[in-house]
DNA sequence: TCTAAATTTCAGTCCCAACAGAAATAAAAG
DNA sequence: CTTTTATTTCTGTTGGGACTGAAATTTAGA
């Protein structure tokens, strides 16, 4: 059992991506695999496939199961678990967005809300640096805002706003 | 010189972040300085407010200014150089946003559209996998073109935008 | 209850990127 | 041209996370 050359460029990429969107190689890597296969595969099959210790597939499927990325399913007779990732980009599109959220807005915003109070304490503090504290919490502030809406409106939608792009700026231009 | 303690807490957290941004700390923590600073900072007095080697401070200068984030400007009678960032956070955003797109995006679109190319010929490679690289490459492709867009929108019509969030939705909604 | 298969946990190893410090280079002043 | 100051380049070190392999645990079947 082993991938196509298309399959395993996709996957080699996708874990090179994988260190640049704060998890590691191996973790993408299977989401790839995953995500590619037309069925669930079994930890010793991704094993086989990625060359890679047993122990670490095992680790790296918890993190994706975690995200809600990939999920467990199993086989009539057959006790192994076996594994397969959701499959709708979209779908995947959302749950990556939540993840960053959580990881990277969630705690800035809350040393942002500490600074900007404690800022405002400091007497020889200069102005201007409190007015950047405070305008950085404004942004992400209506970031985190923006995150959370966009999460409720449903695929088609999101594909229809996706087309529209920049002309969408004609809807508030007045 | 030393950093108020509001400051300081903002550093050293960005400092932290910038690892989950695909900078290192050294880069982020002087970003978030040179944001914060009233006035231009000197290489020897970032040195000196983080405690970080001389050299390092000029590689990661370099990393900010090649990105656009920090510009270099000087002071009447003295040769030395002085650093400033942009204080826009607009205007950081899209610088951002930019960055993102090239690292992460360009990258991943190219080796998709080799690999929908590659896979056709793959007779014995399922369906479903072809299909799945196909959605991929589609999803990528709109989220590129959106980046473009967006980029070319002013900042007032971003910030009516971001406000309206999810209710945007009703526009499309038909 | 016991055995065998499957999975997870854990401790140690390895590798890479970040960083410091020294050496080299560049630029200005005298 | 020489000296001094500022900056960059380069090399070696180090810290931290990723990964392996062994041991422990869990689970199913006999």
């Amino acid at each position: 059992m082993q991938m196509s050359p298309a399959v395993e460029k996709y996957v080699l990429h996708w874990g090179e991506m994988g260190t640049r969107w704060g998890t590691n190689r191996t973790v993408a890597q299977i989401q790839a695999l995953l995500y590619l296969s037309p069925r669930p595969l079994r930890a010793d099959e991704i094993v086989d496939m990625l060359s890679v210790a047993r122990s670490n597939v095992s680790t790296s499927i918890r993190e994706l199961q975690g995200y809600g990325l990939v999920k467990m399913t199993h086989m009539l007779g057959d006790r192994r678990d076996y594994f397969e990732s959701v499959s709708d980009v979209w779908e995947l599109f959302r749950i990556i967005l939540e993840q960053r959220k959580q990881r990277e807005l969630n705690p800035t915003l809350t040393m942002l809300r500490a600074c900007a109070d404690e800022v405002e304490g400091e007497t020889d503090t200069d102005p201007v640096t409190k007015e950047r504290i405070r305008n950085m919490l404004g942004f992400i502030e209506s970031t985190t805002e923006w995150y959370d809406k966009i999460r409720e409106v449903p695929t088609s939608t999101l594909q229809k706003l996706m087309k529209l792009g920049g002309s969408i700026a004609r809807v508030v231009k007045d």
